[in-house]
DNA sequence: ATTTTGTTTAGTATAAATTCTAAATATTGT
DNA sequence: ACAATATTTAGAATTTATACTAAACAAAAT
């Protein structure tokens, strides 16, 4: 079965893995990289693919608007987000604006080729974990996204808190009164079952700059 | 110019990417791949490496002990360590521990090997940061590495906040007065000119779990 | 319609963290 | 060797944050 293959990275190392591991169990595919979001329009535009293995955080990318672009190209195309993220907080949106799997970059030799051979055979590939995401999303039911079980308010706060602003820097934004400030804080880690500010960082996972 | 190269890393992706990448570039080049501490130990026992590609952030591993264990084994193997931590903040206590040279997972191709042939042939591959890393630590001088202006007792505390740990349990685990923790907080966070935990854990660009 | 549950708000009392000051000890400079 | 500087420690006073309680209101459930 003869597959054409685009691994969007801009990282070498990553593409050249992936590109080792597919190619060597898929002895047929044609695989091409591009390092950026440009690049990766103009390959579209001039070949036809069957599969894209997108990094989400590529230079000139857009994140969820990606999709819809890299589809208005070849609408038969079909996109493996795959980012160092995890996929509880961050796949549903790239799922719902499109895309047909959700892969992490720390999974293994055996899932990335299971991802792909799914995704070409069935046309979408989704971890039950993200399943259970998108389910919960269209039910309201508990969320596996930590941040959908709050309130508007108190993902002001949580917004805030990560930001490094202390009770009174808070209060003060917020017009509240402090003790108002801690009450919504006190909720949020209860939600989150969580302690300090320093779990509700590596909880919500922000990317510190240096990392894939 | 036959060498045995072993790489280390837990992560497929990254152990494949490096492999293809070498395996280009350096034809004659026998590369053998671990994903664990152990796994390391018994290859290095069994056969002679030149040089040894090391994630330090592997399974059972032990950071700077890692380096003279290794060379306890094989005193002539070269050790280029490999991460995702910028070298600025993370190099130089394994130059410092015996490392030969420290690389950056987001490297382009041409420096991954150009790091590996300059270590083959000269023994050590050093970027000019690095260098000037090492340099600022040895003449004193303004480090780059933000945690080299911390006192032990410093970094000791420093290390006990980024894990969560609230002023009372310092206090307790170091036996020491709740006011004396403050202090302590303060000269750290005057020298490091941050103004909360927050900051501090975004300096120290600490991975969030699911990092590389 | 009315109970139930959750959100947003705050006051009082308490706990935790910080500031300021300062002493003993270590380290470095000349 | 002695002065200058930095580290580690803590008490007293103050500021900041939390726990507990609770009211007003909104949304959802039965």
């Amino acid at each position: 079965m003869q597959k054409e293959i685009l691994i969007v990275d801009d990282h070498v190392v990553v593409s050249s893995g992936v590109s080792i591991i597919l190619g060597q169990k898929f002895k047929g595919f044609n695989i091409y990289t591009t390092e950026n979001y440009n690049q990766t329009l103009k390959t579209l535009k001039s070949k036809k693919i069957d599969l894209i293995i997108l990094d989400i955080n590529i230079p000139g990318g857009k994140n969820t608007d990606m999709i819809h672009e890299l589809k208005s190209i070849q609408p038969d195309i079909k996109i493996l987000i795959f980012s160092v993220y995890n996929e509880e907080t961050h796949a549903c949106p790239y799922i719902v604006a499109g895309a047909n799997g959700y892969l992490n970059k720390l999974s293994t030799k055996k899932e990335i080729t299971k991802a792909v051979d799914t995704i070409l055979k069935t046309g979408s590939y989704l971890t039950p974990t993200i399943l259970q995401s998108l389910i919960d999303n269209s039910t309201n039911k508990e969320s596996a996204n930590p941040l959908d079980k709050l309130s508007m308010r108190q993902k002001e706060i949580t917004e805030l808190l990560i930001q490094g602003d202390g009770n009174i820097e808070i209060a003060n934004k917020l017009s509240i009164q402090l003790t108002t400030v801690s009450t919504h804080k006190n909720k949020i880690f209860n939600k989150l079952k969580i302690k300090n500010i320093v779990e509700l960082i590596s909880l919500l996972n922000k990317p510190p700059g240096l990392n894939f």
